[in-house]
DNA sequence: TGGCTAGTACGATGGGTGTCGAACCGTATC
DNA sequence: GATACGGTTCGACACCCATCGTACTAGCCA
């Protein structure tokens, strides 16, 4: 009984809560990594981010984007690929992400 | 020496940091508060909001949103009558509050 | 003066959050 | 198999946060 399905404890697009991505976005480095994976348009392997926390925290970061609909992620191999739910929040939340990365870029 | 200067310790507009709004947004209480600002377009006292928490709870809430930068305070009489800083952050942050105002209502 | 109303200040409390290190697991490579 | 690598899990810790009740202050009105 392994406890390893976590990759998969996404919300589906209509299950999505604005508040939880709101507070998602909230944290500076979790809004850091955000941009990083936005201006990337690839899946990015977690340990691939430059961020100034540990291992743990950063997996912690990452679980709290993914839960919050705002990060997918996938097993391959070794790695955990991330990418961007741009789709499904822009179908839930129109112009929301954009005007976030716009306002951290501005 | 008193200490209600309270309602003065607003950021200033170059001061509104991005993840201090998201953060005062990501609770349902207080993007409540904002929409329904919002919505009425006028002052309002701080009482004339029907949320369901205390008396204290609500000061807490716009004190949150009066330093994140998201509302302006000013006394009048016994009242508080907060407005919502628009401008401020439609300078600051382009589109940010119309989208999350719209995804509250979506 | 006295009371009423609107709101703040304070202290307490329970729960969440960001952080870490150490231990562990899965997968690859030697 | 052994080792290394990428991540997760698990306490533990300090801190923040939403909430409350009580006490308090400021302004208004009779």
């Amino acid at each position: 009984m392994t406890f390893l399905q976590t990759a998969t404890d996404q919300p589906a697009r209509e299950d999505i809560d604005l508040g939880a991505v709101l507070h998602a976005l909230s944290d500076p480095i979790r809004l850091e990594i955000v941009a990083a994976l936005d201006s990337r348009a690839e899946a990015c392997p977690t340990g691939s981010f430059e961020v100034p926390v540990s291992k743990s925290t950063c997996t912690h970061h990452f679980r709290v984007l993914r839960e919050a609909g705002v990060v997918r992620q996938r097993r391959e191999g070794t790695a955990r690929l991330n990418t961007l739910r741009r789709d499904d929040l822009e179908a839930r939340f129109p112009g929301l992400l954009d005007a976030v990365l716009d306002a951290k870029a501005g």
